[in-house]
DNA sequence: GTTTTAACTTAGTAATCTGCAG
DNA sequence: CTGCAGATTACTAAGTTAAAAC
């Protein structure tokens, strides 16, 4: 490993450019604190930021982590001035609303885009059996009036057919819409719409291929949070010990605020800082000036008054109860769907954020921060043109009202914390997201066939003279074997520091060239996305091995260990090897072909039901732990294993009864052998074989318990796992669906459950 | 080319619901 | 019927990626 890859230049870090050093020496301090005081719960701290061996250790190394970056070279220091400059933009610009409303308002808007009034190709149509010439001419004459007169409804034969032709053209394809050459059928049945609105198979119908993403779309706007409603006059905040009447908007924050106070964080300094600063701003002036001190507050009183409230709630009798739920429930009917292309479609998540205190994850810089309260004014709606138009509030407006069908959402909103866009979309089970979903497993199904191609090659680029080849081949192979994520950067002291692949820094990694009696064993140890910890020791390939020392060679803690490399580059990369392959994707494939060989690998044909769910369990395990999915050991953990254990107990207890009456039983029939008695026998035999059946289900559960205790199933479950490879296991051992997906689950792989056979493969 | 933004997926936790043992 | 544990749902933060803007 010499000279030989022009490496020589900027990527090893020359000496330190000073200048730079000290202006970020505040944000160290910053940084001291995190890591410190966690999660209020001990445990939890434990398995997140993991032990203080951990945070000591990442804290120490922030200290003079800046001195370093800005080292490293020249476009790295470029790139570090942009951020800075940008920062102060940010800043300026979160108080100059004129500003942001132009970024976020015209420029779109300019030319209003989306629906063509023209109808393009045939086959540029999302063209459902219902899509009849009728409501297609509908469509096209949309500049007018044209509503869908009704949702329509699905329920035809024809398209069974369909189902296996996507499966195997998509072997090579990807799911490409079939041309339309089925003949539309119309069927207005006398079924309940309801009814028939359910068994809509929208998989069975043709995509855009234009990218339009809908021609049709209705909805009746978000629902927003309701008005602030001030205390009543007995609840009092106290400052320095004296009673003091805050006028309604300082008191709307202090109750934000006063409703945490159980929570650990209202403890922690950037927090307070946050909160404080931001809540003065809506002080009146008076307040300002008395209130100067958070620590000389007093909220308990508010916070008393409101766990009272929340107390009541639950005591309320069930009448009350009812009526709550009903009323919710008329606004789920009247908000929570909307109409797209004919289809009355679930919306997932209808309502407004409420305004509170910004609580990040991790240590984020700006936790305690007020998230304000979202106005109509604030919120863009997205629509047909020819669709009835939500309406604002009484006395109100929005922002702005957009037609661009080239989008999903229905509604987005500029939040304030992170100047990030937030958005109102549909639920899962909805064809657009369904479509999405199943788009994505065909994708990762394509990286199935050209995988080992890919892997070779970048065992070859390990060796490549260039280094910008080599690291990202390196990372690749990480990406690959570990299922990381991507990694991009981050801004520093925007979010907490949390890294991937890409931004994976020299402090991350340790190398051991022994270790036990392994070889070349690579350590990482570093915070992913949400700032869950990843921890794992792993023997690599000694040319990955090498590779790593080499880009080790002269950095410091903080730098950049793919100093050459970002998630642009290698996504770019990645789309040449692969149409539509990106970092991604092998996280998707990785842990659906891991589901599926650890399915094969540990279902015993002659298992119980129970004891196939238990493997089934443990294959989505696996993955959970390759994609390192944590969370939490819950609550009650240890006090429900031990109920489990005391039931366990009991039903052996029990067992061991029964087969005593069995033998009792046994010798009377000797003795008798009459037919009473026998059926005695037939009776007992049975009642032992249902309690060693129940003892065996509980234990199974014990141990499936145990082994998830901080291990989280669902997200794997419900994002990386192909479902089809689970609906296929539950065909071909016959075991109910339900037991591996819940309702959600099967409303949203409904297009999975319904078109998956039992040999169906990944 | 680099940075920024928009759009959308992925993520863990808190709140709420449900069904079952007592 | 009631309380509570486990299941489900709601919520929203935090990622990825492609495209737009500089």
């Amino acid at each position: 490993m010499s000279g030989d890859y022009g490496h020589g230049d900027s990527q090893v870090n020359s000496g330190s450019k000073g200048s730079e050093t000290h202006k970020h020496k505040d944000k160290h301090k910053d940084k001291e604190h995190r890591h410190k005081d966690h999660k209020k719960d001990k445990e939890r701290e434990k398995l997140k930021h993991s032990n203080s061996e951990y945070k000591e250790h990442s804290e120490k190394k922030h200290k003079d982590r800046d001195k370093l970056k800005h080292s490293n070279s020249s476009s790295d220091k470029h790139r570090e001035k942009h951020k800075e400059k940008r920062k102060e933009e940010k800043i300026k610009s979160s108080h100059d609303k004129p500003k942001k409303e132009k970024e976020n308002g015209y420029v779109r808007d300019a030319s209003p885009p989306a629906i063509k009034s023209e109808p393009e190709e045939d086959n540029g149509f999302y063209a459902s059996p219902q899509h009849n010439k009728t409501s297609k001419r509908e469509y096209n004459n949309q500049e007018f009036e044209c509503k869908p007169k009704k949702v329509k409804v699905e329920h035809d034969r024809k398209a069974q057919k369909r189902k296996h032709e996507y499966e195997e053209d998509e072997e090579d394809e990807d799911i490409k819409p079939k041309k339309k050459t089925k003949d539309k059928r119309v069927t207005e049945g006398k079924k309940s719409k309801k009814e028939e609105e359910e068994k809509w198979k929208w998989w069975e119908e043709e995509r855009y291929t234009d990218g339009s993403k809908w021609r049709f779309l209705e909805h009746k706007g978000p629902v927003f949070a309701p008005p602030y409603e001030p205390l009543p006059d007995k609840v009092r905040f106290y400052y320095d010990g004296k009673p003091m009447k805050l006028s309604a908007p300082a008191e709307e924050v202090a109750t934000f605020f006063s409703k945490m106070l159980d929570h650990e964080y209202t403890t922690k300094d950037i927090f307070r800082k946050n909160f404080f600063k931001d809540w003065r701003k809506e002080m009146t002036s008076e307040e300002k000036s008395k209130i100067t001190d958070l620590n000389k507050c007093d909220f308990t009183e508010m916070n008393e008054y409101f766990k009272a409230q929340s107390e009541a709630r639950k005591q309320m009798s069930k009448e009350e109860k009812q009526k709550i739920k009903e009323e919710n429930e008329r606004l789920v009917q009247e908000y929570g769907f909307c109409i797209m292309d004919n289809h009355k479609e679930r919306i997932g998540n209808f309502r407004i954020e409420p305004p509170g205190l910004f609580r990040g994850r991790g240590d984020h810089p700006k936790m305690g921060m007020l998230k304000r309260r979202i106005r109509p004014e604030d919120i863009i709606i997205n629509c047909s043109k020819d669709s009835k138009h939500p309406k604002p509030p009484p006395g109100t407006k929005w922002k702005e009202v957009r037609h661009d069908n080239k989008v999903t959402w229905l509604a987005s909103w500029t939040e304030n914390i992170q100047g990030s866009i937030k958005y109102i979309m549909l639920n899962p089970s909805s064809r657009i997201k369904g479509e999405k979903d199943w788009q994505k497993y065909e994708t990762a199904r394509r990286l199935k066939k050209c995988v080992d191609r890919i892997r070779t090659q970048y065992r070859d680029d390990w060796k490549s003279k260039e280094m910008r080849i080599r690291q990202r081949a390196v990372a690749l192979y990480f990406i690959d074997k570990l299922a990381l994520r991507a990694g991009n950067e981050k801004e520093e002291g925007e979010t907490a520091d949390t890294v991937g692949c890409c931004s994976l820094r020299v402090e991350h990694v340790k190398l051991y060239p022994k270790m036990d009696d392994q070889e070349y064993v690579v350590e990482f140890d570093f915070l992913g996305k949400d700032s869950i910890r990843y921890y794992n020791k792993i023997p690599v390939e000694k040319r990955v091995f090498k590779n790593l020392q080499l880009f080790l060679e002269n950095k410091q803690p903080e730098d950049d260990l793919f100093d050459r490399l970002n998630t642009s580059i290698l996504n770019k990369h990645l789309q040449e090897l692969m149409d539509g392959l990106t970092a991604k994707v092998f996280r998707t494939y990785n842990a659906s072909i891991t589901l599926q060989q650890q399915l094969k690998e540990l279902t015993c044909p002659d298992d119980s039901i129970p004891a196939k769910i238990l493997s089934y369990n443990r294959a989505n395990r696996a993955v959970a732990i390759l994609c390192n999915h944590q969370r939490a050991p819950p609550k009650t953990f240890e006090k429900s294993m031990q109920n489990l254990q005391t039931k366990i107990e009991e039903k052996q207890n029990q067992l061991s009864a029964a087969r005593k009456q069995l033998k009792v039983a046994k010798s009377d029939h000797k003795a008798s052998h009459d037919d009473k008695s026998k059926k005695a026998v037939e009776v007992k035999r049975k009642a032992v074989q249902r309690i060693e059946e129940q003892l065996m289900k509980l234990q199974v559960q014990a141990t499936d318990r145990e082994e998830n205790k901080q291990i989280a199933l669902g997200t794997s479950k419900l994002n990386y796992l192909d479902p089809r490879i689970s609906v296929a296991w539950c065909k071909k051992w016959g075991v109910g669906i339900e037991k591996i997906y819940n309702k959600t689950q099967r409303e949203k792989f409904a297009w999975a459950i319904d078109m998956a056979e039992k040999d169906y493969e990944f």
